[in-house]
DNA sequence: CAAATCTCCAAACGTTCGGTTGGAGTTTAA
DNA sequence: TTAAACTCCAACCGAACGTTTGGAGATTTG
């Protein structure tokens, strides 16, 4: 194995297999990459490198660049919702929900990101049937705990909800524009004081 | 001036001068593309041909791509929010409001996506000063008409109504995994009852 | 133990891309 | 009328990029 001359090493190790760990290094580092550039402006190599592992394995485990965006996208996205459930009824539901889907966002910024880039670049969400019967799930639960006369209230509301609870990780600069600076402790409880109102 | 074969004219007619034209029209076309592929995803060459104009002219007029983009940017999402007033009280100017929102959002899918975009690729907001200015003046507006006793509830407000009209437009995919594919009449009937109900 | 298969690597390839150059013609100014 | 300045173009350049190739070594199988 040839190593550049600035950094031949006295003994190169071979390289031992382990497949499931290359495989898991490179989607972290991709799932870092793509949050933070997106489809267009992630490079392969820099997230070869970044997972210490040779490009030319992301295409072995992944197809292509593609395809290994696919893959971020189908293991992130669901987290975003994922252990969200509705507690509580009336006013308290929506308050609770909206509070935990903001602080699932702090968090995890990355996530609503992800969701960000799979809207803008793709034609077609990843995993819709899986995601579409985790969002059935929670529409039923908040019919439950808010009822409504309108058939679609559950829906709309979550979406509305959702809308609140992500508008400054989805629009940040607008965010920052009409409310200036504030703390996240501040956004959170106006995010779970207007999310009440909703009821 | 030398044409391709398979596109030679039997006579090349010099090129008048037009610059504001030109700018105008590199500018339409770069709005297009940025919208669609944002700033990574969009390309010099290809904007340039749907203008119609060299793509030399764009580092002429622009500087580089990332001027261009900028100056996109700087022209088109100050209209988001432009023009959309705030007009009765209480419950009405908010449902008012949301519709108005959802309506240019609906007419005007760019300006949003360009919105998104410039969240993601951008460190900064373009225009930050003046559009801060019409944000506080939105801000104000609805302070007037939907008094609340919090310091800063027309701040939180008008975010909030924001992300309830734009939810779907920021998270399509989503948005359809939670509500299916509901008609834009539905959609926004129901943006306008959900945004009344923080009032 | 040897062959087959698999994993991993460095290097290379062809294409794409943002940006520049040299020059032709238009318009303005003296 | 001529020179200067400006606008516009085709072609080009160097770097970046996604993807592939040839091969070395690790592991599995017979």
């Amino acid at each position: 194995m040839y190593h550049s001359p600035t950094e031949r090493l006295e003994y190169d190790p071979p390289v031992a297999w382990n497949t499931q760990e290359t495989r898991q290094k490179l989607l972290a580092a991709a799932s870092t990459h793509f949050s933070r550039s997106g489809f267009a402006g992630g490079r392969v190599e820099a997230i070869a490198r970044e997972a210490g592992i040779n490009k030319e394995r992301i295409y072995q485990y992944f197809g292509n660049k593609e395809g290994l965006f696919a893959a971020v996208l189908e293991s992130e996205v669901e987290r975003l919702l994922d252990g969200i459930d509705i507690t509580g009824a009336g006013a308290d539901a929506l308050g609770t929900l909206a509070g935990d889907l903001f602080d699932r966002a702090a968090q995890h910024p990355r996530l609503v990101r992800l969701l960000l880039w799979e809207s803008l670049e793709l034609a077609e969400p990843v995993s819709a049937s899986t995601r579409g019967a985790g969002c059935a799930r929670m529409v039923a639960a908040l019919e439950q705990a808010v009822p409504r006369s309108d058939a679609r209230g559950g829906a709309d509301t979550l979406l509305s909800v959702i809308g609140i609870a992500f508008a400054d990780t989805c629009l940040p600069h607008l965010s920052r524009l009409i409310s200036g600076s504030d703390s996240p402790e501040d956004r959170r409880s106006a995010v779970v004081q207007q999310a009440r109102r909703l009821a």
